[in-house]
DNA sequence: ACGAAGATTGGCT
DNA sequence: GCCAATCTTCGTC
């Protein structure tokens, strides 16, 4: 019996789906972290994200694909950064900024909390292109916690002032109080 | 083909 | 708190 997020989850309203990663489960081979912090990347509109003004290119491709598929990039040469595609048409997509790791070493040096430690953590990187959460052997989003609502908060997205009006937008979710938020 | 900048992090002026 | 590291991707020459 699998608790296995299916591809229905992902195929959804993009914030609603930052805001109910939270205190998902990510597992890959034998490691594991519940998500508590995201942020969320709304296509042509937001010039914050890399699909602004439906611009398509070679790196990007992936999110004007159907939602459930990891969005994988380097970003200033040394982080990579893990994002989940979201909606079906849309070129949508949350950014994974950081997990509550299961073992209690990791937890003690708050190994995944930032989007470039999480993905050292986890070993992802561009070999994850395109894998599919809802399909993949190797990668998947499992139930996990469940979050009251209460415990959810929102804030302005990070590193993108260049953004102008769509960097206030409150689009970045985390768990409130939890100490691995980045 | 070339150069600038980036959804970050960690170390030190 | 500020700045360098490091390299892929994209826009432009």
């Amino acid at each position: 019996m699998s608790e296995r997020l299916k591809r229905q989850f992902y195929t959804r309203d993009t914030l609603q789906v930052a805001k109910d990663l939270l205190g998902k489960k990510l597992v890959k081979g034998d490691k594991a972290g519940f998500v508590v912090e995201t942020e969320a990347y709304i296509g042509p509109e937001d010039k914050a994200a890399h699909a602004y003004r439906g611009k398509k290119t070679e790196r990007n491709k992936i999110v004007f694909e159907q939602g459930g598929l990891v969005y994988i990039y380097l970003c200033y040469g040394i982080h990579w950064q893990f994002n989940i595609t979201t909606d079906k048409e849309e070129p949508e997509c949350v950014l994974v900024r950081a997990l509550e790791p299961l073992d209690e070493e990791s937890k003690i040096e708050k190994e995944a909390s930032g989007p470039g430690k999480l993905t050292d953590w986890m070993d992802l990187d561009k070999d994850f292109y395109g894998e599919d959460l809802a399909e993949s052997e190797r990668l998947w989003l499992e139930k996990g916690k469940s979050i009251k609502k209460d415990r959810i908060v929102s804030g302005p997205r990070i590193g993108i002032d260049y953004a102008e009006e769509w960097a206030d937008k409150e689009w970045r979710f985390y768990i409130k109080d939890n100490e691995f938020v980045s």
